[in-house]
DNA sequence: AATTTATGTTAGGCTTGCCTAATAAAAATA
DNA sequence: TATTTTTATTAGGCAAGCCTAACATAAATT
């Protein structure tokens, strides 16, 4: 059901699995915050990724993940760690910088890219990590 | 004089550059083809960069970059080419979809993940280049 | 030179995604 | 329970960036 999503829509997803795991509630208030928006924001956009099928949202109430919603978030959430992964691990930039550019490219780094760059990462012989320079 | 450019307005400084290295001269017609857009979105498009100084452009006429114009569309190519070159030469990934993904990213690739990874690119070794498997 | 064709501009419309201000509902507190 | 505070929604506005359609200019052809 759901057609290709806008890298803004794609960030308010992200941000709703997100708060899921770390409060297991998720409110309009608490997305707004975290992605530093208005909270009129925040309903627009639950009204598209709702109509997309993606969440479950009664008026005034806590917001929740779909199963298809789930599954998606998970992929974008995925591709971002593995940007992270690349950054800090491979190219030693520090993490904030490292998840602010994770942040941007999750939403327009193809598959083939993306799958190639999990090769390479998990093959990459961690220095920082196991201690050798 | 150049604020922050949208990733829209800097694919259509890059265009201008590319087209006036290939062709000499660059048209409206020719832009348009390029970024696959309607002549009337280049004409609007135009205005903004002509504002902020990055082009000269009388009604009509040709289109030309201001030495500024020239200096932002080198960066901007210049991180396109060295996202292109990893894609490539470590990633082992097509041509076809090195150049997609560049030139997606080269809009948000933080001035830090990009030095490192001009580093990066540099000192990896170029299997396929240099005969070693 | 007059006409046709190609190229470029302008006007106005649409979508996305943000905002503020006003309103509504829910929750907390007196 | 009545009132205040907090949270959420709705309405309406604005900018970016695309589009189509109508118009204007320039270039090519007859």
């Amino acid at each position: 059901m759901a057609g290709t999503l806008t890298s803004s829509m794609e960030n308010y997803l992200e941000t709703i699995k997100n708060l899921e795991t770390d409060k297991g509630i998720v409110r309009v208030k608490n997305v707004a915050q975290e992605l530093k928006v208005k909270m009129s924001s925040v309903s627009g956009a639950l009204e598209t990724l709702a109509k997309e099928g993606l969440i479950n949202h009664e008026k005034y109430g806590y917001i929740e993940l779909t199963d298809e919603g789930k599954k998606l978030a998970e992929a974008i959430c995925s591709r971002h760690r593995t940007l992270f992964k690349f950054f800090t691990e491979v190219l030693g930039v520090d993490p904030k910088t490292a998840d602010e550019d994770a942040c941007k490219m999750e939403h327009t780094v193809s598959p083939l890219v993306l799958e190639k760059l999990v090769e390479f990462v998990e093959s990459f012989p961690k220095r920082e990590k196991n201690g050798r320079r």
